[in-house]
Parts: C-alpha cells; structure tokens; sequence
RNA sequence: GUGUUCGUAGCUCAGCUGGAUAGAGCAACGGCCUUCUAAGCCGUGGGUCGGGGGUUCGAAUCCCUUCGAGCACGCCA
C-alpha cells in the first residue's frame, strides 16, 4: 500500500499542475498545528519566488483546484501562503479498510536482503551484568524489525569464549582440583560427561583468577601457558573448555530467555580461530598488511579524512592475534556461510572509532564486496540517577538477574496492590506472571524509547511507576482494549465480521488517522533502525485510542453498525499496537 | 592536542531531510469514577531551544564561531 501522505501529496501535486505550477511543491507534510488542520503544504511559499508571484495567491489557485477533491474535505490557503487541508472520513475509512486487510497494514516489503546481526557478546564463565542489556535489547528489537520488514535475518551472540580469560579459568582450576584428568597429558581414557563445577563455582572462580593474575605475574604466566596449550589443542584442555562453555551457554540461555531475547546462532570467538592463520597469510601475500612498530597492521586512512585513523592492527608484535583479528575472521566466516548483505553490529558507542578501522580493513582487504553494507550502532551507557553510569548501592556493577529480580518484585508489588484496591481476583501465580511481563515492558521501553546513541537514566522509579511514558502504560492500553473485545464476544458479537466504519466524532478520526501513519513509521524505524521510533508511534497511538475511549461508549452504542465500527477500529488498533511492542521485543498480558 | 557526540521546561526526553504559537512525561496545582480497567482522561502554571554571528521570505533544525560536558585516539575488548 502507498502511504498515506504520499497518496494525499498526489493528489495536491495534481492541484499545483492543473493550477500551472510545478507539481513538486505539492508535497505534504502532517500540520503542525492541529488545531487548524490535519495536513499542510507549504509548497506555494517556496514557490513564491518561481513564478513571482505572492505565496498567498498560489495557495488560492491550487486551493480551488481541490475543491471538488475525492480526498480533500477542507483545502483552505491562508497567510502567508500555507495550504491547510483536512481528509474526508470517507478516505480515511477506505485506507484504514486497507489496512486491516493487508498481512502487514500496508508496509511495503522492500528487496530482501539478508542480514546479520551481531548482538548480546557475552563473555562465558562471567554473569551478565548491566552493561550487557542495552545490546541485548536493542539487538533483538533491529533483528524483530528487520525480519518483519521482509528481510532473511540472523542473530549472532558472538561469544567472548576464547583467549586468556580461559586459561585463567583452567589454570585456577588445575590448582583447585589437580587430580582432574584434563591436566594429565598422558591420560588416554574418556574424559566425564559431567563439569567438574557448576555455574556459581564458575563465576567466582573467574574473578578469583583475573585478580590473582593482576597481581601475580607468575601466575599470569602459567595461565598464558595454559592459554596457549588450549589454542593449540591440547585433548585435555578442550575438554574442560568444552565443560566451562557447556555449563555457561546453559546458564546464558536461561537469562536471555528471560529477557525474551533469541539468538539463532551462539556462535564464538573460538569457531573462527582456525581460520586466522590463513587470513593473516592471505593480507601478507596481497601486500595489504605491513609491519609498523612490530606489529602487522593494515592502512586504513583515507585522502578525506578530517582526522586521524590509526591503521588496523592485525597481530600483536609478540604474534597473537587480537580483538581485531577475530572480528575480522569472524566477517569473512560469515561471508563464506550466510552471504549476507548486511552485517550489524551492537556495542558500546565508544567502539566507533574501532568498527571504522575494522569495516574499512575489511572492504580494502576485499574480504567484504564493494557493496556490503557494514552498520556498527554505537549505543550510550546506562547511567544512574547520578548521571554516572549505573551501580549498585554498594559501588559494584550489577548483576544483570538482580537487577531484573528488583523490577520483578517491585512490579509484583505494585500489581497486588492495584488488585487488592479494586478488587480484582488475582491468584499469586497469575500476578508473578503478569509482574514479569509487565516488568520486562517496563525495562525494555525505558530503553528503547531514547535513541539508541544517547546515554540514558536507569531510573527504576520511574520506570515501574505506570504512569507517563511508559511500557506499562502501552500494555494497560492494549489490556483495555482486550477487555472489550472480549466482552463483546461474550455478548454474542464476532470479531471477524465487523468493518471499520467512517469516524462520528473528532476523537475516533484522530485515532483513525495516528493508525494510517503505521506503515510510514514502520518504514523509518527499519532503514534508520530506529526502536525508539515505534516507542514514540505507540505512545501516540495509546493516547490518542484512551481519548477515543473516554469520549465514546462503545459496548452500550445502540446502532449495531456503529458499534461494529467500534470494535473493527478496536481491533486494528489492538494489532498495531501488539505488533509493535512484539517488534520491540516484549508482550501484553492477558489483563493487568 | 586531534577527532567525535551532545547541550531544548526544575527533572527525564522527543522534535533536527528548514515552515505558523518549540512538544510529551514526571514533579506542582485544579477538575472527572452508580456507566466498557481512574495504571486513565481534561485543564493551569513553567522555555530568549548554551552564547554570538551567518544563509533564508522563515532556523531548535543548515553553515561558521565560542563556551561547557561526555567519549575515543596501535599492541585491552
């Protein structure tokens, strides 16, 4: 379906030829003042200096070619020279009807593409913390986009489960528990199924073993040894670091469950490690790579640079391989296995400079074609109230599960509370469910609703304080609306036999025409992957459907066709909204 | 130092491909529940869009400059 504003423009450029103008200026643009109009076009202004002529009276002469429009129900040209315009019920109808048909309420599909998006990178054997949230939400909303728009989209973990942090891990181990067999070269038997450690033995063990090795260089010795005999395949050693990933990936898996976040590969640091030598060989060979100061590194500065751009670097000068070289490994794998034409990547905003470097060795080193497109979405930091970014009360970064249980608690809370007053019959499994998925809206929309770059304020209050902007205020929308319909059901009525109906009063053609807007949004959020666009979309959406609420009884309406109207409009909306929050990655219960 | 992001109401944020009176939420104050969930709705007060200059009929938006803040700048990830 063509967007509304462009049907609506057509139909205004159509004006201006007829009128003797240039049918460009009949561009429309929703009007900023409500209050007069519905639409705008300014086009006459910025024609005024064309044909010479005031601004006003081109206003007039497209006006009275729009007089007996089909589209147009008030087309008035006033001072300077703005071309207000309000739509007839009949078209909004006609368009909203075409929505309601259509899979995807009117969003084109756009040429598919196949994209990947590299999201969450945990770090196995540590507990998610706070700092990992944001890319976990964000991620899974640009991949639920994404793939709504039509587009082949894969979600990539990216692991951080290879290099030091493991042979700290095997080492502090091997002091722990040496009479483990994984330490015995000689030993050729079957290694146990089972881990010689749970979770929570794994990630104090990590910690234990990162400060001893700050401190201790002989230790940190023994576990770069260790480091390295696991790089090179010692048996016993892939074993355990099988067990530490095997343990680990289940504890992930369990916590982004919980966030309702899905990865469709897992997916580390580790499965490109066999491919780093020949890559290294093969920028060596083609004189892309050079030695400077040690190291091997590739050039990636360019004559339109306004600053500096330090070359990419692809081994360290003691030989290792670095952050850079797995990433870089990592891109020509998934070349080679998904021949994607999109690669987005989500971490912290101050990693720009370093995806510059990397997507720019990538594409010189031809190990990318000419038109990939590489996206790195820097996002801010998650601060506290303090502007800092966000602590415990005792100083310490977050656990991730604890943060989410405080929410959950405090969401439960508040929904007992609220039962307890109106007296609703709320089982105690029933509000732990419906305090999780509130809480989850609540965590995600205070999120998603600021720009992605930008810092933001955790604020947990506010968050879980239901009222404003807020996650909990879309589901108590959509909670309303559900109710309705199904009160209507239980009074014989049937969904599927309603249509939508032209508006009756000013608050049912306001919401009708927030909904028309769905398909222009939709189209932005994708290419600008932009999340907090369809927060905003929502949150408009929400407040204009609650005045339509308040203004319009809709059960007791006594014209039976009327009423179906209601409920139609009802249901579009509902779609939408549930679409969207879906897209951003959370649901609505049931009732709250 | 170089680069980069940003500076909008007391607080948290939209708006930034130029248009009329700069919008929300929170906080403050005042209304609305015998009626579909008041976690809601309606209203009041609150801003020289950091400062200055420029382009334009028209600037929060584009350009320059200045002040202030954050972040990044080869062997961490």
């Amino acid at each position: 379906m063509k967007k509304i504003l462009d049907m609506i423009s057509e139909e205004v450029m159509r004006a201006f030829e007829e009128a003797g103008y240039e049918a460009a200026l009949g561009k429309v643009t929703l009007s900023n003042r409500p209050d007069l109009c519905e639409y705008q076009c300014n086009g006459a202004m910025a024609g005024a200096k064309k044909y010479h002529k005031a601004p006003l009276m081109i206003a007039q002469d497209v006006a009275a070619k729009l007089s007996d429009s089909r589209v147009f129900e008030m087309a008035d040209a006033v001072a300077p020279g703005f071309l207000n315009l309000k739509v007839k019920n009949a078209f909004i109808k006609e368009y909203l009807c075409g929505m309601a048909n259509d899979k995807k309420f009117g969003l084109k599909e756009p040429k598919k593409k196949t994209i990947i998006v590299d999201y969450g990178g945990p770090n196995v054997a540590k507990p998610l913390h706070v700092g990992h949230l944001r890319s976990a939400v964000i991620g899974e909303s640009v991949k639920r986009i994404e793939r709504y728009a039509g587009h082949k989209v894969i979600g990539d973990i990216h692991l951080g489960d290879w290099g030091l942090q493991m042979g700290l891990i095997i080492y502090e181990l091997q002091l722990r528990k040496p009479e483990l067999p994984y330490y015995d070269e000689s030993f050729e038997g079957e290694y146990p199924k089972e881990a010689p450690f749970t979770i929570s033995e794994l990630e104090e063990i990590y910690p234990t073993a990162s400060g001893k090795s700050k401190e201790d260089p002989a230790y940190k010795e023994r576990a770069m040894e260790a480091t390295f005999k696991l790089q090179s395949g010692v048996r016993g050693y892939r074993a355990l670091w099988q067990h530490i990933i095997d343990v680990s990936v289940a504890d992930l898996k369990r916590n982004y469950r919980n966030l309702s976040v899905e990865f469709d590969l897992w997916k580390g640091e580790s499965d490109v490690h066999d491919l780093i030598p020949d890559m290294v060989a093969y920028m060596k060979e083609a004189g892309y790579a050079h030695e400077s100061e040690g190291a091997l590194v590739v050039d990636v500065k360019e004559e339109t640079d306004t600053k500096e751009i330090p070359p990419c670097m692809i081994l360290k000068s003691d030989g290792a391989a670095l952050y850079n070289t797995t990433d870089l490994a990592t891109i020509m794998d998934r070349v080679a296995q998904y021949q994607p034409d999109e690669l987005i990547y989500l971490t912290d905003k101050r990693q720009d400079l370093y995806f510059e470097q990397v997507f720019r060795c990538a594409r010189k080193t031809k190990l990318v074609k000419e038109d990939m497109e590489l996206v790195h979405i820097g996002f801010g930091t998650m601060n506290g109230k303090d502007g800092k970014p966000y602590k415990t009360r005792q100083g310490g970064v977050p656990r991730l599960e604890n943060l989410i249980a405080e929410i959950n608690e405090e969401m439960l809370r508040k929904i007992k509370e609220n039962s307890a007053a109106k007296n609703y019959e709320i089982d105690e499994k029933e509000a732990e469910e419906t305090a999780k998925i509130v809480a989850l809206a609540a965590i995600k929309y205070g999120d998603l609703s600021n720009q992605a770059s930008k810092d933001y304020i955790f604020d947990i209050d506010r968050f879980t304080s239901f009222e404003g902007d807020t996650g909990p205020y879309i589901l108590y929308t959509i909670v309303r609306i559900k109710s309705i319909l199904n009160k209507y059901k239980e009074n014989g009525g049937n969904l599927s036999q309603v249509s939508i109906q032209n508006a009756c009063n000013d608050a049912e053609k306001a919401l009708m025409l927030e909904l028309t807007k769905f398909n222009a949004m939709m189209e932005a959020a994708c290419e600008e992957i932009a999340p907090h666009k369809i927060c905003a979309y929502i949150y408009d959406l929400a407040n204009e459907f609650n005045r339509f609420y308040h203004e319009t009884k809709i059960l007791s309406e006594e014209d039976e066709e009327k009423k179906a109207g209601f409920i139609a409009l009802l249901v579009l909306t509902r779609d939408i909204l549930e679409t969207c929050i879906d897209l951003l990655g959370f649901s609505a219960p049931e009732r709250m």
